[in-house]
DNA sequence: TTACGTGCAAATAATTTGCAGTCCC
DNA sequence: GGGACTGCAAATTATTTGCACGTAA
């Protein structure tokens, strides 16, 4: 339960609902615990502070920004001696994504990528090394705002820029 | 085998492997003859004009720019009752991808849509009505070229923007 | 207590593959 | 004729679901 190894200083609250900053109420639950701050993450967003969503949320927030698939986090909790199944996995980052704590980033397909960094951001993608990291803000790709159809606004833009190693 | 509805007027050749026009030599072979064009299109690439890839191409690239999903691409062509395996229809889709007949569009994680226009564009995309769409070129969304990291090169900049109906 | 969570195994969904038979060149 | 192509069914992969049991409030 307690995965003694890779226990960061202190935890870095990256993300938000809304706005990627802690809330003045989180702001004031923050102890500096990564343990409780967890807890306050989750009974913020209305959630249980359950064994396994403790676990999961101390692996997914405890240390900065990740880009994680279920089957990776799955294998990280089992090799911390987390027991957590992998059904419970899917659930609870499909929890965490509905309430707002992760995003989904789609890239590849065939898995689903989940990301700790709920701000507008975008990515990059190595495609065989299966690698997904941001875009640093100043190299932001996105200029002008396409004008959407009648009817319809514009609830996301997705930006992907995909990388290959260079043919040297 | 002779699909007689959904006969398009002529061939409309929006895409070749590079720019996305016909090239000199393709040029020379388009007959106007829709059957043929596919035929010579096949022919360019390598691949055996089939009853069953001429049947798909014709589908294809009939009736100018598609975003089809293989099951999509079945269900039309048993409609109009070509006789092709579903098997056989990811099969082709993946060899025209292979030789840049086509191009594959990430927005959905579940299913994979084929994109007829190979030239570099980006896309709208209505979630809950599977709708996916060309953005119109002057509205094009990207600005500044990202820098890759050490060591890679930009493949390819993928550009996803996702609709929802207006409030209203 | 008691609804909310979780584990497990079975169910889906989309796509791929193995292989025997068929068809272009 | 011979290798390229196809169809079918079985196999994979990623993910979801149903349901009996466990657990936080």
């Amino acid at each position: 339960m307690t995965p003694s190894r890779n226990t960061p200083g202190a935890m870095v609250f990256t993300t938000s609902v809304e706005d990627g900053k802690p809330s003045i109420a989180e702001r004031a639950l923050l102890t500096g615990c990564p343990w409780h701050d967890v807890e306050a993450k989750l009974r913020g967003v209305g959630l249980r502070p359950t064994r396994q969503r403790m676990a999961l949320g101390w692996m997914l927030f405890g240390k900065g920004d990740r880009h994680i698939t279920a089957e990776v986090l799955y294998d990280e909790a089992t090799k911390a001696k987390v027991p957590v199944s992998l059904a419970t996995v899917y659930n609870t980052l499909h929890q965490f994504t509905d309430v707002g704590l992760l995003h989904e980033v789609v890239v590849d397909g065939s898995k689903t990528y989940f990301d700790t960094n709920t701000t507008q951001h975008q990515h990059f993608f190595i495609e065989n090394e299966n690698a997904l990291f941001d875009i640093p803000d100043k190299d932001v790709v996105v200029g002008a705002t396409p004008v959407p159809p009648e009817g319809y606004e514009i609830a996301r833009i997705d930006v992907v820029v995909r990388l290959r190693r260079k043919a040297r």
